[in-house]
DNA sequence: ATGAAAGCGCTAACAT
DNA sequence: ATGTTAGCGCTTTCAT
């Protein structure tokens, strides 16, 4: 065994109260083992031509030191991090911890790891956020919903391959999406309740961003068809956007309601049940994008397969990690209507009315 | 302009299709603006030793070319990341989220970023990041619930400063601690039952963990102090444990339950739903942990404030970087119950019952 | 005000 | 099978 002057004991070098100070190197190691750095990086990485003795003196010498690579180094080095950056647009939502899920499992499963951020809904924190992973070398970006601009965006794919999940980005070179159908989605939404005898159907919106902006299409494009007089209420996709919303709704005489999303349904359920309102009884409600929790809490709602998603968006983005001039694809997920128990037969009174009667409070 | 024989354009080089493929260094942009290497350093730092001439080139430079420090060369050579860790255990529970809140307000308060990590509640996944974590040598961890033993825990604490949030864990050096009482707050579940008339009241536990074994330590003690018998029955920490555990305890005539926490409360009330139980009038139902969603479903619960835990975490977590030899402290949260929907009078036929009357199915 | 040089911890030829 | 060497991209003395 041989000692350095450095470190002449060959251990780690301690506080008084025994954590750590200077973090043990390749270098300590060697010195510890007797042999060469260069020996000793082949030997963590298992590297077959390393003479059984040495690769135990050096493991050893590595375990009792306390050794930890450095990442950082090796990655410099390398000039590969094998990381893949991930933005989720809100952590509060199930549903992108859901889509998260199918993420993870793909990228572990294609070797690599991933690095979490999140810009709570903010732009300046995302942009902030998304900076770090570039100049942490992330290999691929899955950016689970987001709030860039198009230009943002498009500089972001010619700087690393980038996928988006939860809606279908056209145009931009180097970048794939994975989303469901929004405008056939909503519609799903409302002819369900038309079967079920509703024709004041109203939707609660989620605001002017673009999944908002197509669900709001889908429902109004449906109405027109059974030929049925819209009702757009201003909500959020927020459990107070769709409280705030199904008050309005309900003021106007809606039996049925379209919310924008499952954590706004949730709201809405909440403003029915503070105005005394049976649900379905008295008002039908249907969600979107069908988190796990809404199993639990009886609630309809227009699915996705989250999971999937993720799972699809991970595996386009690392073929295109391992070939980046590939034309964009945009996957298309299936979306359908799972029917639960907050959706039911519209109030007999309120059935059979004139289609297209315009809307009042009085019902 | 310097142009130099690499790069003859001083243009960082793109493929057919426009995608970048070696990124511009800080040796392209000094090329491109005719200084050295240092010079743009500085300048990129915003260091005022250098000539406004010379710092105008160099930031145009470093613009057209796209430059992106690489971190991970910087971190090299500082010996900083300036990078926190966090690990979640369960990034599907939102009471998790919401602690995250307080934990990135309080890191980016301070100047730090966050690298977040999640074991989805597997032990072996959560080893594995963690151990990514430190490779990538993050100066602080702050470990968001985990399953680590207290070996591991220890060694970890060692190796780097780190606070252990929603249990109290004592006697491991350099470690800190942010917690409520549990066994306080199961207490204030039962007392505020007692308090509506309730008598059979029962626990549906969260499993053999730390926390549920506080919380059912809690919930026995009190009933104790009340002179009632208790009923543990089986649950789980999850929609689906609460879904079981409720069923039991009905079965057995439970009137109220305390159930372990929200999550498995709002699984807890969809069983009762199944079962055509009404809530309270028929069962009421207390959750534990007081994450925002409960207010829309109105569930009574034991709340925590958990964003504050986190922002107190991310505190000690950074005086304890500036000064690692410091005594751990252990910080409790207060713990409060927030009275909703979900808990009412109890049934007047079960009122006023033989206290310590043994369980039986029939009511 | 600017540049040259050394080196952070590691890997990967290339020798031997 | 093992050691030597030359960097990866960046920061930071230390000269000038």
């Amino acid at each position: 065994m041989v000692t350095t002057s450095e470190t002449p004991t060959g251990l780690s070098p301690t506080s008084p109260s025994g954590l750590q100070t200077r973090r043990p190197t390749l270098h300590d190691v060697a010195a510890r083992a007797g042999v060469s750095k260069s020996l000793v990086s082949l030997a963590l990485q298992g590297s077959p031509k390393v003479a059984p003795a040495s690769r135990e003196a050096i493991l050893a010498a590595a375990d009792e030191l306390g050794y930890r690579p450095n990442r950082t180094a090796s990655s410099l080095v390398r000039q590969r991090t094998h990381t893949i950056g991930v933005h989720i647009l809100d952590l509060h939502n199930p549903v992108f911890a859901e889509i998260l899920d199918g993420v993870q499992e793909a990228v572990r499963r294609n070797g690599y790891s991933t690095l979490l951020v999140t810009g709570n809904a903010d732009p300046a924190t995302e942009r902030t956020e998304i900076t770090r992973l570039l100049e942490s070398r992330v290999e691929g970006l899955v950016l689970i919903a987001h709030r860039l601009s198009d230009e943002a965006l498009s500089a972001i794919a010619r700087e690393v391959p980038t996928v988006v999940v939860t809606w279908r980005t056209d145009g931009i070179a180097g970048l794939d999406s994975v989303a469901g159908d929004d405008v056939a989605g909503a519609r799903l939404a409302v002819d369900h309740l038309v079967t079920l005898g509703h024709s004041r159907i109203a939707h609660v919106s989620g605001g002017d961003n673009r999944i908002a902006l197509q669900r709001r299409a889908g429902y109004e494009r449906a109405m027109a068809d059974h030929a049925l007089a819209p009702l757009v209420v201003d909500g959020a996709f927020t459990e107070q956007g769709g409280y705030v919303g199904a008050e309005t709704a309900v003021g106007a005489g809606a039996t049925a309601l379209v919310v924008a999303n499952d954590l706004a349904a949730i709201g809405a359920l909440a403003a029915l049940r503070a105005r005394g309102l049976r649900v379905p009884d008295d008002v039908s409600v249907v969600g979107y994008d069908g988190m796990r929790l809404l199993d639990s809490l009886d609630l309809t709602t227009v699915a996705q397969p989250l999971a999937e998603m993720g799972r699809v968006a991970a595996d386009l983005l690392i073929k295109r990690i391992d070939v980046p001039d590939t034309p964009s694809t945009h996957r298309r997920v299936e979306t359908r209507l799972v029917a639960r128990g907050s959706s039911g037969m519209a109030p007999t009174h309120a059935r059979g009315r004139q289609a297209a009667e315009p809307w009042s409070s009085s019902t």
